[in-house]
DNA sequence: ACCTGAACACCGTTCAAGT
DNA sequence: ACCTGAACACCGTTCAAGT
């Protein structure tokens, strides 16, 4: 699909028919950039397009709409997941470990609401292989494990929920759970571990109990 | 905080002062039955007044923005959510049935982005408070049941964003999962029930082994 | 006090015109 | 083909003026 050739490339500003300003790439790394410590959907294409130093319709040109931008945005931002390899301990802490890499990955960049696109791109399929092949290889058989997978990717979406919320205000979840009720010691991130430790101690036992 | 004096009672035609046209208890009824099968996000001020038959204005003598409105609309869903009493089984059963109801109502009505309006009003306090009771009952000392409702919540606000995705694509939830990898047959409210009794399961092995 | 029209500062996107 | 200015159909909310 790439298309530069070599002519092209050695003759960039030559151009006849007028070098392309941007490129797909390049949109979706600003866009990922813009949205950094905030939500995908508050990046406006006005405010994308200034930072492009680019008319706002421009754009168009190179994405559909924002929806189809925030795919892709999506898909960026799932690639950098790493899907712990089958010799890197047993399956829980594989599997501990890969939602581990996907919360920090979608914790770094601005949490977009992750259930509104979609899955979308190629990735979000690489990433729920990886965690099937992990139950799998944990003993679930493919109804266990898609079960067991449903239950892990609401988790995850009502971590990243939370945590969103928690960067919009500034890291004052806290605060407001405590204004509702519970007190804790444990930090956050204990606190998602915890979670999800329990889950997949659950998980184990409904499997066990087939 | 009920102002309403017999006088203004009796002869609620004749008002000199101009009777006020709404009240808050109307618009958040309003405005929750415009977001249902939705967003609230996705009621606009301006959809809501027309409903209204009002000005869009005037909303704001009742109620000082929309997010202020959206805590209100909130607090009035979580109202409805029952707590199980303590006699009504075990422990584990009861933590079910308070989640099961809350779902409910939060999926009848139009699902907003709930971990967005925060805990604002007292209702989100009292069920937080049920469900730390009903912890507690099962032998969950304080710290333990702040841990455990912390994971319980976060499985609730991914349920929540999973079931808004649902309805607003439909019941296409299952398609996108299954284009994503995994199938199973079970319906979504099975999968809720499996996830959260994975879940609770889990928590009740965390508390034995302390 | 309660109410409200006009206006402001935004959105995403369509459309027609430019090269 | 690629690019783009103007315009459209929306937002939430401020402000000043009306009763």
């Amino acid at each position: 699909m790439v298309e530069g050739t070599p002519a092209e490339q050695s003759r960039p500003r030559r151009g006849r028919g007028r070098p392309r300003a941007l490129d797909e790439q390049r949109i979706v790394d600003v866009a990922l950039r813009l949205a950094a410590g905030g939500r995908f959907e508050q990046v406006s294409m006005r405010t994308l397009a200034q930072e492009l130093d680019v008319p706002v319709m421009t754009l168009y040109t190179y994405v559909p709409n924002k929806a189809a931008l925030g795919q892709l945005v999506l898909d960026q931002m799932l690639r950098q997941v790493r899907v712990p390899e089958p010799d890197e301990g047993p399956w829980e802490q594989r599997l501990l470990e890969l939602q581990r890499n996907a919360r920090r990955v979608l914790g770094r960049h601005g949490v977009m609401s992750l259930s509104r696109y979609g899955a979308g791109g190629g990735e979000a399929a690489r990433l729920a292989e990886g965690v099937l092949s992990i139950l799998r290889s944990g003993g679930f058989s493919d109804e266990e494990a898609a079960r067991a997978f449903t239950a892990l990717y609401t988790f995850m979406i009502g971590q990243i929920e939370v945590d969103g919320v928690d960067g919009l205000l500034g890291g004052r979840v806290e605060q407001a759970l405590e204004d509702v009720g519970p007190t804790t010691s444990m930090s956050r991130d204990a606190l998602f571990e915890f979670g999800l430790t329990s889950l997949i101690e659950g998980l184990k036992r409904q499997r066990a109990a087939d």
